[in-house]
DNA sequence: CTGAAAGCGCTTACAG
DNA sequence: CTGAAAGCGCTTACAG
């Protein structure tokens, strides 16, 4: 195992100083071109390879940016991270992710390691049962950027980067109801979270400007999960009336509901029609094709790095109360025309 | 924003050295309980937190763990990296990942960004077109532990976490021959990895073992896209005689692929069984519901990261042809049963 | 069981 | 444009 280089090494070989091989390798203005090129054929040629551990406890500054998401591994977040990874890579950011799976209990844990990893700057998007900001006041008080993204902490006063949710459960529901569709059925995730409690304001909306009365009964809160897919549709055809449509706050448990309604011998979108949400590949390899929203995951990944990698270099300055709000797109597609 | 707190400050505070706040802070056996006591109530009460950066300088480690996959975001790869992220939190390292997106020259590109992060190990998982180990010599220079896992690179003489692909292709081909199927189209990924070459040996296998002939033009080598599902499918319906069963290597292929091919009037399982892989959550959403082989993929992120942290510890040395091989196994569902 | 001292490899204010 | 020197916050061999 080969000694490491250090600019020590490249310095003496040279006959130079380490400051000005530091300066040089760190593209300084102030070197001359000539002694740069020398300096950086010299490192290449020893093979000489930074270490981040002096230049970051020299430089007070970590390089890192922590990203904590509710999981890794669903179709939304693990898009809206390789978006991250991706820029992060390209501007020489690391990335510590970790999960919450959706407990507060657990997310209290990973802001406590990302403290103590001292990033730079903090990501993160909420678990489902969150409903304290105490667990990320010592990034305020150091004044750690902080940006929420997708699942926000309203209140919280720190920049956040969503889709607009209100008008996509408009989009949603409001396509139904073209479609002739009255009683409809909205299955969401827990009500606490921006993202679904927009999406039901969306969902009322479309239904006050069409004059059809709200019902609670018809907005079930639940998890949104496969399983409950399966017992949505097994609920639904033993209710007295069936509703006419469902509008699913996701895709996979709006995929396996249809899926089981149709073992019910429903007929989609002929009995009941179905808008899903998110726009996952699943949505378009299944039959019915699904009408869903499309969630920009990728461009919502790279817009948050982006905003925080800006921040930390001073060219951008984050409004503590702004908001990036990106595109979302209703795709029409076969389980909700009727 | 306060002063960051230092063993500096602890010890001056206590009337105490820095080298003893620093070994009782990280739990030396000579230090005196006592003072180990005193030490963190008062580091607890200053709100101290350690300076990785200059620990690691000092100890010439990094706690930092690369792992280097083909995509983010595909349902067995972030299932993987949810286990690895798991692990490696509880067991104080960090996971610098990144993407390959399936391209050599973009992983050669990753390889160098983990060599001057310093990481203490490398995980990777290759892209579809790597074809020389060159990028990792410099690790294997440095005896820093290289760990390959799912889409290994044979030959290389590293340590290897897999499933046993060839068992799995067997199970999935065998079971549809016992169906009664006999003209079996395998869709497969590229054959230079040795998870689609593997699948591919045990689909022959299964073939020699109930006589029928193998017919090189019933093996597509594809890309196992969304998009190539519905290609395959219209291909299929143009031969001049259908097969009667289709090994996909890709659930996600597989079910657009089945999706497509009842749009064209074919009865899936009776006209044609379809066996998938992987066990993605989308197997079971769908009508009918996929044959597929599970894929541990969860656990293999855990044991492979494990046998990794094991090696870095000095543990577990890990020999340099050994290989971890996970149980996988065939889902019967209805897709496969005619 | 505790301390004094050196050193890990950088960066940068200051000086020239 | 270049250099000398200090210091970032730890850890550890050595000594007692």
């Amino acid at each position: 195992m080969g000694k490491e280089i250090t600019i020590y090494d490249i310095a003496g070989q040279l006959q130079i100083s380490p400051a000005t091989v530091s300066r040089a390798l760190n593209d300084h203005p102030a070197i001359n071109v000539k002694t740069k090129a020398l300096i950086n054929a010299k490192a290449e040629e020893l093979g000489y390879r930074s270490n981040k551990f002096a230049s970051n406890l020299r430089k007070q500054k970590t390089n890192t940016i922590g990203v904590i998401v509710p999981r890794l591994n669903s179709y939304i977040m693990s898009t809206v991270l390789a978006g991250m990874e991706k820029i992060a890579n390209e501007e020489g950011f690391n990335l510590i992710i970790s999960q919450s799976l959706e407990s507060q209990k657990k997310e209290i844990a990973n802001t406590k390691t990302m403290f103590s990893s001292r990033v730079d700057g903090l990501l993160v998007s909420v678990a489902f049962d969150t409903d304290s900001f105490e667990h990320f006041q010592p990034f305020i008080k150091r004044k750690i950027p902080l940006i929420f993204f997708d699942r926000i902490l309203e209140n919280s006063n720190c920049p956040a980067i969503v889709i607009d949710n209100i008008k996509a459960g408009y989009d949603a529901t409001s396509h139904l109801i073209k479609q002739g569709r009255h009683t409809i059925l909205h299955i969401t995730g827990n009500l606490k979270r921006n993202v679904y409690a927009d999406r039901l304001k969306g969902y009322q909306q479309a239904l006050t400007e069409y004059n059809i009365p709200y019902n609670q009964d018809f907005v079930w809160e639940t998890d949104l999960s496969l399983e409950t897919g399966k017992e949505v549709a097994q609920r639904i055809v033993s209710l007295k009336t069936l509703p006419d449509a469902l509008f699913i706050a996701s895709d996979l448990c709006a995929v396996s509901c249809i899926t089981t309604l149709k073992e019910l011998n429903i007929n989609i979108p002929k009995d009941i029609s179905v808008v899903g949400f998110n726009n996952d590949p699943v949505s378009q390899v299944i039959a019915p094709k699904l009408t869903t929203i499309h969630y920009p995951a990728k461009e919502m990944g790279e817009i948050a790095i982006k905003s925080m990698i800006n921040h930390l270099k001073g060219n951008l300055d984050l409004d503590a109360a702004s908001a990036i709000t990106l595109h979302s797109e209703l795709m029409i597609r076969e389980s909700g025309i009727s």
